[in-house]
DNA sequence: GCGATACATGACATAATAGTCTAGATTGCG
DNA sequence: CGCAATCTAGACTATTATGTCATGTATCGC
């Protein structure tokens, strides 16, 4: 069970937006270090899910399509990695046959079905604007904490990430 | 967020193993509709991670190397697809750079953290034993509920899975 | 209008995952 | 012993996920 990178770099993309109120390519790829092509691909998925808006032309770039508190995340990680167990799931992994031997009897499904309401219970809780509160939070924190650490004594204080 | 095809293959056969006391890979591949060599590959792993034991020969065949009360699921599927958010999480998404932007101030890691807890959470509380006494269950309860049904019926009531 | 700055899209290349296949080693039985 | 049933290991192939690239479209300012 793993997160996708998708899923990762999507999410951030998606912050750094709201961070900025708006962004273009260039600075979203600048502050993520993604080449402006894998950017623009994420982009294109999280607009055409309609999380944000795009504008063509010289002073163009994006901004979310809703305020951040009515964008949850669950749905964001949805669009960019697909739900966890969703029903499709059974019949892509019935093997060589053309219908799982468990049907009826599958105490698997059960398992799965557990955690993927647990990740649902938290990921519902979480909006976009609590992560963009607590990235703000951290930003300023940094200068207090860690005022005049280079790159390579910083990477140690913070076990990297 | 994905299942991956090795954590619900492994696991299906080690709930097989756990059902049957002892069971070769022609067997477990006849049931789970899987090919022999693709069972052999998965009941490899779960034989190193130490949670069957195999013989060879005539009679051999895998049996559980515990008791499945102290197998517990969150250590089998760990085996088979890894951690959600493991260390090298974060130091293989940082993009082209060779650290991630997000040093010190990373609010996502805190979301992923979560989902991590509540994964855990719940699959802590599973053994094996618990996934073999549903299964018992399952297949006891199905000639009651839908005797006589033909499969094409059956997948009717049951939705597939 | 035209050039600079942006976004849009789909084909392509690469890497990771999933699954197959070949060859070999071990054990029990007659 | 020699054969049949069984596990073991790792190379190979296919599929899918990731990321890149080339080309095209829209908008603004001059």
């Amino acid at each position: 069970m793993k997160f996708s990178a998708q899923e990762e770099y999507g999410l951030r993309c998606l912050i750094t937006i709201g961070l900025k109120e708006s962004a273009t390519i260039p600075e979203i790829s600048r502050e993520e270090g993604l080449s402006e092509h894998h950017t623009a691909k994420l982009l294109s998925i999280l607009r055409k899910a309609g999380f944000i808006n795009s504008t063509r032309g010289h002073i163009g770039g994006y901004r979310l399509a809703r305020p951040a508190e009515e964008i949850a995340i669950s749905g964001v990680l949805e669009v960019l990695g697909g739900k966890l167990y969703d029903k499709r799931f059974c019949a892509k992994h019935s093997g060589l046959l053309t219908m799982c031997t468990h049907v009826g009897s599958c105490s698997i499904r059960s398992v799965w079905r557990q955690i993927q309401d647990a990740v649902d219970t938290v990921l519902d809780r979480v909006s976009l604007a609590d992560l963009l509160a607590e990235a703000e939070v951290s930003i300023l924190d940094l200068p207090k904490d860690r005022a005049g650490l280079k790159n390579h004594e910083l990477r140690q204080v913070t076990n990297v990430h």
